[in-house]
RNA sequence: GCGCUCGUAGUGAAGUUGGCCUAUCACGCCUCCCUGUCACGGAGGAGAUCGCCGGUUCGAAUCCGGUCGGGCGCGCCA
């Protein structure tokens, strides 16, 4: 007989049927017991009558998590036995046979406890945890994601084309994972850290839109919302596209269905903001803004030109923001902030605060009436309000009062989760300064178009260098950059000048992009693109703040799998024959 | 690599200004009782060298040093 699921036997009253799961929980009332079984729709509530001999005995010795088939009759439950919290609470199956399928020893973590084990054991025996109702619902959703994204890429004629795995290191960019070759002793390959060099020669290869779920694989320490080793990017490219706009404009529709009618959230604005780099930074201190709340950061430098305060006087910026009812704030709690900014690069964290129509404040005294009109009129600060200082080099104050505005909106709740803010940055510097090795270096990859063309590459001084953008955009939502793409480089003698200006000659280049520099020998059209990162995208949409969460069998923090104890040691053997 | 932080029965927590800690509670587990429960109930029971090593002390879960492991962040992530 047909297994019947329990969300299906509702409609199978007085009828016998066969039900398979494992038993979430038995109630042994000594003549009497009761199981709930689970399935992945749902759960059942089996009665077992000491009647059936048979029966009985084996409900006697289930435990919980027993896998186990019940054969039985649909009853109505009697009045007043129903269950309103359970799908199936209006009948019951009375059982005639039951089949213990396997036994359980009683698990280690206890995965429908309110107490949630931590994550290291979760991670351990994440085949319980998955079990957990919340972690089916997110292996579900996930793919229901995937499904919706393939829809629409399809509906916009995007082939979906699998590229190697196994592939060559790159010199730029994140660590590889190495693969030795057995058949060509010393020689590796590595795991694609991304499809970028084969879907540009999918271009060249007359694919005019591709598209594909793409595993990519790099070797950089996680954070909360960064994998270690492997994650999944919606990787696309278009051929015949000269300017990021396209890309952009396909797709702001699926990025907004996916916020809305996927995740069920309300856009801030369906109109989705186009903000350069240098705008970003300088409004928001980041450039990956969260725009579900204002909080801009307020240009002050010229009121403090001539200030008796020696900070501000000194500083080559001078910044703040203004935080809404700043005043509830404890001595303690802005210490901690305080603490924050230092750890960003402040020196300290100057504030005024406004009460009963004064400015309250250590620093007050230093500052003449007109410095603190202008900062009342500059900041629209009212009473309630605290105002809160950068005073230093632009870049940190920026950074230092990017990092405080995310969280003074943390601490005062402004990031609403039913909302999604989207926008995309633009016009990312193509170079910038790496303070550690003291030059030039590429900003984002080497492989987008500089804005204005090869023209635009005429740069001598450093100065002249920095400030040559990229076409290159990234999307962010409710500030995780979510999406990084480009309008690439298809012409051979940009990409040597665009390397030249590094001091890297011809050579270098041809030793490193060879294939994509023959291929762009035969025609290679104009191509833009753009990759998104999928589960993180996926995280944000479900309200997750660790993308573990949204992940079957995830890493952890030092790229360890707890459950299958990998990284592991090999056979000497199967070393010797890699010639390792 | 660095900074912050956490580590107490199977699980989650309390205890951490040294001593009534012979370590508390809840869940889980085991035994027995129970024919309408659904977070079943009742009675009883087992289970912890307080991550590990060392030190201070009459006395350490508690203080100090080291070490291992987890989490978060920085570096890194073209």
């Amino acid at each position: 007989m047909e297994r019947t699921l329990s969300s299906d036997v509702l409609q199978k009253q007085d009828e016998t049927v066969v039900v398979s799961g494992w038993v979430q929980s038995r109630r042994d009332h000594g003549g009497l017991i009761f199981i709930d079984l689970r399935d992945h729709k749902g759960i059942v509530q089996l009665v077992i009558n000491p009647e059936k001999n048979e029966a009985f005995a084996r409900a006697e010795e289930i435990r919980d998590e027993f896998v186990v088939r019940a054969v039985g009759l649909v009853r109505k439950r009697q009045e007043g036995l129903e269950n309103p919290n359970i799908e199936t609470g209006s009948i019951e199956i009375v059982v005639n046979g039951l089949t213990i399928l396997n036994r359980a020893e009683t698990l280690p973590i206890q995965p429908f406890s309110e107490n949630q084990a931590n994550e290291e054991l979760r991670l351990k025996y994440r085949y319980l945890d998955l079990r957990r109702p919340k972690m089916q619902h997110m292996l579900k959703r996930r793919a229901e994601m995937f499904s919706v994204i393939r829809n629409y890429m399809e509906g916009q004629e995007f082939t979906e084309v699998t590229t190697p795995i196994l592939a060559n290191s790159s010199p730029e960019g994140a660590r590889d994972f190495l693969i030795p070759s057995r058949l060509h002793e010393g020689k590796f390959y590595a795991l694609p850290q991304a499809p970028q060099q084969f879907k540009q020669l999918l271009m060249v290869g007359g694919i005019s839109r591709y598209y594909q779920l793409a595993a990519c694989f790099r070797d950089e320490d996680p954070r909360a919302d960064r994998l270690y080793g492997e994650f999944y990017q919606l990787d696309t490219e278009m051929s015949f596209v000269e300017d990021g706009e396209t890309v952009r404009q396909m797709f702001d529709p699926l990025i907004k269905k996916l916020s809305t009618e996927f995740a069920g959230k309300t856009l801030l604005s369906e109109d989705i903001p186009r903000i350069p780099y240098v705008e970003a930074i300088e409004k928001y201190g980041s450039d990956k803004p969260d725009l579900r709340f204002g909080m801009e950061l307020v240009e002050l430098t010229d009121v403090f030109t001539d200030t008796e305060f020696a900070v501000f006087k000194n500083a080559e910026t001078v910044k703040a923001i203004l935080v809404k009812n700043g005043t509830l704030l404890s001595r303690k709690q802005i210490d901690g902030f305080t603490e924050i900014a230092k750890s960003e690069g402040a020196g300290g964290l100057a504030y005024i605060s406004y009460e009963n129509g004064e400015a309250k404040s250590p620093i007050a005294k230093f500052l003449s009436g007109t410095e603190l009109a202008a900062l009342k009129e500059k900041t629209g600060a009212t009473d309630g309000d605290t105002i809160f200082f950068g005073a230093d080099k632009r870049s940190t104050v920026n950074k230092v009062l990017g990092r405080l505005r995310s969280e003074f909106a943390d601490h005062f709740e402004l990031k609403d989760p039913n909302v999604i803010a989207l926008c995309w940055i633009v016009d990312f510097p193509f170079y910038e300064w790496d303070d550690a090795r003291k030059k030039v270096d590429f900003g984002h990859n080497p492989f987008s178009m500089p804005k204005g063309g090869v023209e635009a590459l005429n740069a001598s001084t450093d100065e002249e260098k920095l400030a040559i953008l990229a076409d290159q955009y990234d999307m962010v939502m409710n500030g995780y950059e979510i999406c990084s793409g480009g309008v690439r480089n298809h012409n051979p003698e940009v990409l040597y000048k665009v390397f030249g200006l590094l001091g890297y000659d011809e050579q270098y280049v041809e030793d490193k992009f060879g294939a994509m520099l023959n291929a762009f020998k035969y025609g290679a059209p104009p191509h833009a693109g753009c990759a998104f990162g999928v589960d993180r995208m996926f995280m944000e949409l479900m309200n997750e703040s660790n993308i573990r969460e949204v992940i079957a069998f995830p890493k952890n923090g030092s790229g360890v799998d707890v459950m299958m104890n990998s990284p592991s040691m090999v056979d000497e053997a199967q070393k010797k024959e890699l010639g390792i």
